[in-house]
DNA sequence: CTGTAATCCTGCGAGC
DNA sequence: TGCTCGCAGGATTACA
């Protein structure tokens, strides 16, 4: 569910309510997440403060004292500040007590989240860094034009592909492309120099313009402070099958494409380039 | 090597 | 109303 601009809502909301705090206590569901919170994690981190909080990609990194906890929300996780004393919701996995009597919560309906201490922050930069490309902002042309002139694969698969940018999902990658007047059929290969500077600034804009509005709702997602987004108001394809294109009136289409669902304008993204 | 499909999990809406 | 089916914002692995 989250993506870059939601994760990035998360980690701006959480940095004044967690910062130079420091965790009294654990407490940890028996259901495992993804990566299950290991046992021998819990005594090093207690005692320790919050230092930094940072975003890598759709990854949150909270650099403690000592080490770091690396979290994903995966589809459906919360990650939020709440007093200690207020109901925790059903499936709320990790919850860190801090020195204010607040705690940070880590909630996850479908458990496809994670959650690791590393003690040694050189791991953790090695385990972002193999698997991640970098920030989509500010990206060099010439990177984004080789990643694609060397794939057969459909635009689609090549957003949603991290190692080549790190933090867009499903939702940005439809309305990116549609941004850039591209069908997220299109193989790699095939676009041109302008095209691909076009859909490489579109993946942009259209990040910044989600985290300007605290990024997308559909159903689970909140940020840190427990506000929903309001990005979804501005989708212009995606969840939008059968309506009409906010620029052309030309019904929305939903496709399968690299195994995901991919809203579309047939009109504004033509499969065979045309007069455009 | 490159690209696609299955897998992990729960909840919800559509359709019968 | 109640049931089953398919699908959902992600990442990893296993396979063609």
């Amino acid at each position: 569910m989250p993506e870059l601009p939601e994760v990035e809502t998360v980690v701006r909301d959480l940095r004044p309510l967690i910062l130079d705090r420091s965790i009294r206590r654990l407490r940890v569901s028996r259901r495992k997440l993804r990566n299950p919170w290991q046992a021998a994690w819990t005594t090093p981190i207690l005692g320790q403060r919050f230092k930094a909080l940072d975003r890598r990609g759709k990854w949150i990194i909270a650099r403690l004292d000592v080490g770091a906890l690396l979290l994903h929300l995966g589809m459906t996780g919360q990650l939020t500040v709440q007093p200690a004393s207020s109901h925790s919701g059903n499936h709320t996995h990790l919850r860190f007590l801090l020195d204010n009597d607040c705690e940070l919560r880590f909630r996850d309906v479908r458990r496809f989240g994670s959650a690791t201490y590393f003690a040694a922050t050189a791991d953790l930069d090695v385990h972002l860094n193999v698997r991640l490309g970098p920030e989509p902002f500010g990206v060099d042309a010439d990177y984004f034009r080789a990643c694609l002139r060397s794939t057969q694969r459909p635009l689609k698969a090549v957003l949603l592909d991290q190692t080549v940018l790190a933090g867009v999902g499903n939702i940005y990658a439809d309305e990116a492309c549609h941004r850039a007047g591209l069908h997220p059929a299109r193989v790699g290969a095939t676009l041109s120099v302008p095209e691909v500077d076009r859909l490489r600034l579109a993946v942009e804009s259209v990040l910044r313009a989600a985290i300007e509005s605290r990024g997308s709702t559909i159903r689970d997602y909140i940020g840190g402070s427990g506000l929903r987004g309001r990005f979804q108001d501005d989708f212009a394809v995606y969840g939008r099958t059968g309506r009409p294109c906010v620029r052309c009136e030309s019904l929305i289409l939903c496709l399968r494409i690299a195994g995901r669902s991919s809203h579309f304008c047939p009109r504004c993204q033509p499969l065979r380039p045309g007069r455009r």
